[in-house]
DNA sequence: AGCCAGGCCCATT
DNA sequence: AATGGGCATGGC
């Protein structure tokens, strides 16, 4: 990896574009002509191919190298990730996934959207709320703030396509934009007591919370149980209990490096369908 | 056409 | 603390 202006080049070993974007961290990504687009807060990357892996080009590149935890050895991470069982396929198939830093209120408001929801139909969300309340960038619209979402009703939420969620997002944002929340200050507590705090808001349970811990506060001793992990988790035991049983469980095996497990679980049950 | 999706809220027990 | 019903929408 160097810096070379405006850009970074990264090794496409522990760098893989494709698993990075659909592993199902984010929702605002997308093709271009020679690669990829992500948009995170009010900042645009691109990610192009080139000869040493990828090159990315932003006008913060120091946000990104942040965002996409270029300082980081992967490579150590699934060294010790493989001693530990079913996690052989699941690292070689995701290798270049990477845990993102993202923003904690537009993670927040996109897993709010994501729950019991499909993956495209997210994306479309989140790209009409931006659209109509973000400001507007050079070429694309930033995610909105909470000021803006805490101006709308749930009326408009129910517009936008969110169904019953509509009413979890007004309520939500006001809560972050009146300052009932200080999503700043989760980055200092444990990982279960910034759980409790983010399951207080409206629309936020414990795989939502998870999702945000994981996705934007880079917490890695918590594991989100969603429709995939409970497949994976009757391939490993032929049995399914309850979603709270099913994290403790994962947790126990997993410890400190359980989200980084979950994630590639994750990508190679939902990519592959195979049996654990 | 019907099942399912990165689940949550709320009432009941 | 644990369980179960209801839920908007649209991809497949």
């Amino acid at each position: 990896m160097f810096y070379q202006n405006d850009a970074i080049i990264v090794d496409a070993n522990y760098f893989d574009a494709k698993a990075i974007l659909e592993c199902g961290q984010l929702f605002r990504y997308g093709k271009t002509q020679e690669g990829y687009f992500v948009i995170s807060g009010d900042k645009r990357c691109l990610i192009t191919p080139c000869e040493e892996g990828y090159k990315l080009n932003s006008d913060d590149i120091e946000y990104f190298n942040n965002y996409f935890d270029l300082d980081r050895d992967y490579a150590a991470i699934i060294e010790r990730l493989k001693q530990l069982p079913y996690m052989q396929k699941p690292c070689e198939y995701g290798k270049g996934i990477r845990i993102l830093s993202q923003q904690p209120y537009e993670t927040l408001i996109s897993f709010i959207i994501s729950a019991n929801n499909h993956i495209p139909r997210i994306k479309a969300i989140i790209e009409r709320l931006c659209l109509t309340l973000g400001k507007k960038c050079n070429g694309y619209y930033a995610f909105p703030t909470a000021e803006a979402m805490a101006s709308k009703d749930p009326d408009f939420y129910a517009k936008l396509g969110a169904g019953y969620r509509a009413a979890y997002l007004a309520k939500t944002a006001r809560a972050v934009a009146d300052g009932t929340v200080d999503l700043q200050s989760l980055y200092r507590l444990d990982t279960k007591a910034a759980s409790a705090t983010l399951k207080s808001l409206m629309g936020v349970g414990q795989k939502v919370a998870d999702c945000i811990l994981l996705f934007a506060y880079r917490k890695t001793d918590l594991f989100p149980v969603d429709t995939w992990v409970k497949k994976i988790y009757s391939d490993m035991f032929g049995n399914l209990p309850s979603d709270n049983i099913v994290r403790n469980k994962l947790i126990d095996i997993y410890k400190q490096d359980a989200g980084y497990a979950q994630q590639y679980l994750f990508y190679y049950k939902r990519e592959t369908k195979l049996t654990l």
